[in-house]
DNA sequence: TAGATAGTTCCAAAATTTTAGAATTATCTA
DNA sequence: TAGATAATTCTAAAATTTTGGAACTATCTA
């Protein structure tokens, strides 16, 4: 197992929590617990905001290391890395919402 | 086992993100982790921050539900809610950090 | 190749959060 | 009761985050 040293994981801690301390990137996380992946289309149907305004809640999403873009053509679909938010949110995936 | 809504429980759990997204907080629950209680003397000691702004952080963590004031005449302790904090992050007590 | 569409980047405005000085409240003690 | 100290509240400034229009890049397709 590869040991971190502990500013280092608080960082990492604290970067995932501002990540989901936004409503939006919260639901946007919710979301992608229910299934594989998910594409911006997607996401902008889900919520009232302009493009930039979703593309900088990915950037805060990936910077924090909980998704990860796949580009196909034109499109760019999200996979939730689920052994990290399990790792810094254990059960976070079961919670009854 | 008492229910709450789906939104409710969202709005808690943003909160409780929000919380601890900031360091000072986030390094506030840390040391209450170690022992029983705190008082503000020991936190401003610990923070080179003004007493309005430690006052600030006391009412956002308490806010979330985490911590809880008591008084002892002119100074104030405070105590992590341990069970909330299980509740909606598990495993935060045991982070090697 | 030209046009259309998806997404990002740049930029600045709006909103929120963090901070501290000044004033206030509460409690202890001489 | 007067003075001292701990903490909060009020207020406004500083810093950060969120947002969207405009311009740009990349890719597909007719």
């Amino acid at each position: 197992m590869e040991e971190k040293a502990s500013s280092e994981f608080s960082a990492e801690a604290i970067r995932i929590f501002k990540a989901l301390s936004d409503p939006t990137r919260y639901q946007m996380v919710r979301m992608l617990l229910n299934c594989n992946e998910l594409g911006c289309v997607e996401f902008e149907k889900a919520f009232e905001l302009s493009k930039p305004a979703m593309s900088h809640h990915y950037r805060v999403l990936e910077n924090a290391g909980l998704l990860s873009p796949r580009k196909e053509g034109v499109y760019v679909y999200f996979r939730l890395d689920r052994e990290r938010l399990e790792r810094f949110l254990p059960g976070f995936d079961q919670a009854h919402l």
